[in-house]
DNA sequence: TTGTAAGCGTTATCAT
DNA sequence: ATGATAACGCTTACAA
């Protein structure tokens, strides 16, 4: 598909290509009557310029790449809903990859990433993802990357992720303060940063409830198919005598409500199962389930926002932070459900 | 972030340019000795092709573009998915764009899309689409275009779409045959090819079993929020003996379900809503919701493939197609609902 | 077998 | 106020 170019318009005007250039940039030096034939007649043949040869001259090319576990994943399309839309705003393009959870293919993306001069970087680190010398080796020579999500503590650059100690330290408080003793969370894998915070602010709900933690109540898991189903079996038989459960996403709460199902087991009361979870199906089912509500479309655009700013930041010189936005409590209850005001301090 | 050209290869070895291209291209005009110097240089130094520089030279970017109404919409980010699996394995970069629904911005979008001489674009058209010269446009002037989902009779290309009036014809079809007779059908705006095909399945169903179309059981809407409810309530009120209700999709469904769970109206049996959908949570609703499934992921792959063997076929003349792949009717029905079994003709 | 030079579309530098 | 030229990184006639 060609397209017309500045070398056409010169042509077509008698004039240089230079002077084209400059009257379309509307520099000063040009004489307003020639700017004035120069975009009247770009206008007309509807000149676009090259964004390709732009991108060339200066060595950048105004796209930035995310690279995220899954796009078919409820809380990642939220986040890339949120990058599009400031991306969209600030003229940049969005360019999509996926880790499908693999170490190699995070690894290989990566390395595509910056051959394909795309100028930054928003990443959610795959739950394999345990050494970051790929990150490290670019960011070292000034590759601008921001974290979201499930971030890293060997890297100092800006992170933006959800108060995941928090939300995780209300809803096992508020399990605890409907009754719960037994526990139970299911949870990613334990390197994944998100999994390791959550589970502090499990334990120290626990702890500040004077309940003991019982790591045989954690289980961890990747998100296969039909893994959590085997993950739940499996701690019912060891655990026959739990009372509540801690899920560490809408993926894994549903396949945990799923194999409950399965097997006839009910969930004693309204308020025993939480996790954190962005579905609003959840409010149909009965009883509904309560949720850790993460702002991911917001995340996603504060870690857009920091992206830009630095890519379009002259001075190199930067004050990396982490950003940490609040998660929601939001309590679902079937209208027969009668919370224990006095547990709940209300 | 500065990286190792051809030129820096050149000067190291006191080569020309010419040749260490030719070399790195396995030229057979190379000598043997030079060729493996080059190389092994190459990848000493981590030498990797500058993309942009190849654009530039060859007009074409390898990389296309996915336009959809959202990204965080289960089904769109299901193709997307499918369309990034395919994309990857062939080389090719996938760029998102959204037009929320909104014609301006799918037209802004197309035009930008072009410009930026991404090779070729995979568009599902928002709910306002009407007109689509910003289509014809590029279209005639051999710029490769998919369609998928949302396609439009109006133009010639390849369209990729789940068998909408088939889907319909069977979800309908099950309602009747379930004992229904007033069947709502929800759907989305009637200009949207889907919307038109599956009401036509819908009538074919009711034309077939001799029961009256009814058009005030027929309602539009886009996918705003909230919006769903009010079209809900002003259906019942002028219909309030509506037995069954067939919906467009699962947020369609799910806010059908809200609003008839807030009004205190519960689902008079099992299988009497019945939607497109692919929402695995739906299972978990009592009753559960039944589905008409549609195979998002293998349409993204089918559009991307389409596209990709346009893009890199040599011949210009192209024997555009449909393709329509099956739609996957999943009853999900509760335990104690026993269904006529004389009237499903089992 | 290797080197030179032109060109892809644009802009910046240096003339004029 | 305008034009010629070089440069961004790469490939490919055309020369040698």
């Amino acid at each position: 598909l060609e397209s017309v170019t500045i070398k056409d318009i010169a042509k077509a005007l008698n004039l240089s290509t230079s002077t084209v250039s400059r009257a379309l940039r509307d520099s000063y030096e040009i004489n307003p009557e020639t700017k004035k034939l120069v975009l009247a007649y770009a206008e007309r043949v509807n000149y676009r310029p090259n964004p390709i040869a732009l991108s060339l001259r200066e060595n950048k090319s105004r796209s930035i790449g995310v690279l995220v576990p899954e796009i078919a994943n409820n809380y990642f399309s939220q986040a890339i809903n949120g990058i599009e839309s400031v991306a969209y705003n600030r003229g940049y393009h969005v360019v999509i990859f996926q880790s499908h959870e693999s170490y190699q293919r995070e690894v290989v993306n990566v390395e595509h990433i910056v051959a394909r001069k795309i100028d930054g970087l928003l990443i959610s680190l795959s739950s394999e993802t345990i050494d970051i010398t790929h990150l490290h080796q670019i960011h070292e020579k000034g590759y601008p990357i921001v974290l979201f999500d499930r971030v890293h503590d060997q890297i100092e650059t800006f992170k933006v992720v959800a108060d995941n100690f928090e939300g995780a330290f209300k809803a096992t408080e508020h399990l605890i303060l409907t009754g719960r003793r037994k526990i139970a969370h299911l949870t990613s894998l334990p390197d994944v940063s998100i999994a390791k915070e959550r589970l502090l602010g499990y334990k120290e709900a626990l702890k500040k409830h004077k309940i003991p933690y019982n790591e045989s109540l954690i289980r961890y898991c990747k998100f296969a198919v039909g893994e959590v189903e085997s993950m739940v079996d499996d701690l019912l038989n060891q655990e026959p005598d739990i009372d509540a459960f801690f899920t560490g996403s809408d993926r894994i709460a549903v396949g945990c409500l799923e194999t409950l199902k399965l097997r006839n087991i009910s969930i004693p009361e309204d308020v025993s199962l939480i996790g954190f979870s962005n579905l609003r199906v959840l409010d149909l089912l009965s009883p509904p389930l309560s949720s850790i509500f993460q702002p991911a479309f917001e995340i996603g655009q504060m870690a857009a926002e920091l992206l830009l700013d630095w890519l379009e930041q002259k001075h190199p010189v930067v004050q990396f932070k982490t950003v940490k936005l609040p998660t929601e409590m939001i309590i679902r209850a079937s209208s027969n459900y009668q919370a224990n005001e006095e547990l709940l301090g209300v």
